[in-house]
DNA sequence: CTCATTAATGAGAATGGTTCGCAAATGCAT
DNA sequence: ATGCATTTGCGAACCATTCTCATTAATGAG
């Protein structure tokens, strides 16, 4: 059980939720996370620890840990929500079109300039979105193998 | 019928497609939109000049759109895709939370910087998404209505 | 203009993610 | 321990989207 999941247990016993096994699992299964998985993927993991778990369960907790704001829902693609537990530092997504891969990085430019633009359109910035597609750039200039 | 649906009954055409009352249609009311309908409600709005074409087309065509470029398909919230006649000049989003309306704008200097970012980070930027999320501001100084 | 070819349509079924409703099971304050 | 409100599991329900397939219609050749 990792300290991750420690933390959003007690964040749900805090909002008055109950902590029942199967949050447990979930919260474990959410917090040891690195890899942005759907609520079918979450669910397969957890099947794998508790197979009575419903996926009505999963639904109903990432939910919950998500209100929480310790969990973030994104929508990279096609409808499905992916989860990842929420950092304290945010950080935006690039995903890599050829592979699909998620990867994370942070812009304190890009942060400043939204909450400016956003000032600018009468608004004040609460959250935002940034994802960026790309493709690996041909890397002549790599280091990991000898000439 | 709008120059724009012309466009894109024309790019239709020279990509081999066959020309179609309910494809004609379907562009016109694409073309002429201006709040990112959906598309049930681009089929609503369809339905109302012909009752008969069925949803089926109008997922059908809006994806041939979309695949011409000159459509886009975005996805802001829950699951459902939203779609915008392109124009030449690209911009993002910015959602009102309160309302729920969608603003465009554009930044040079954000662009930019994602560029940036994408190529530090070894890939090359071909696509992006940006949407801000924010409250509208107090207004203190409107000039709308006599103090 | 007529035909044959072949793509497009409509209707409904299928899919996949997500939510709901409800009876049964369970956490927790007392 | 006990009662009661909260959770759970299960299946049904939903919603957007895609697929199937028989029928219809657009297009190019003659």
């Amino acid at each position: 059980m990792s300290d991750a999941a420690d933390v959003l247990i007690s964040h749900c016993r805090q909002a008055g939720q109950r902590i029942t096994a199967p949050r447990r699992i979930i919260a474990d299964v959410v917090a040891r996370a690195d890899d942005h998985p759907d609520v079918p993927e979450i669910y397969r993991r957890v099947a794998e620890i508790d197979p009575g778990i419903s996926l009505s369960t999963v639904y109903r907790t990432v939910k919950i840990f998500a209100s929480t704001g310790l969990v973030e829902r994104h929508s990279f693609a096609g409808g499905r929500a992916r989860i990842e537990p929420a950092s304290e530092i945010h950080h935006d997504h690039l995903i890599d079109i050829e592979s699909g891969a998620v990867i994370e990085f942070r812009s304190d430019e890009i942060e400043r300039l939204q909450a400016l633009v956003a000032r600018e359109l009468g608004f004040e910035l609460t959250a935002h979105r940034l994802v960026l597609y790309g493709r690996p750039l041909a890397r002549k200039a790599r280091r990991t193998r000898k000439p």
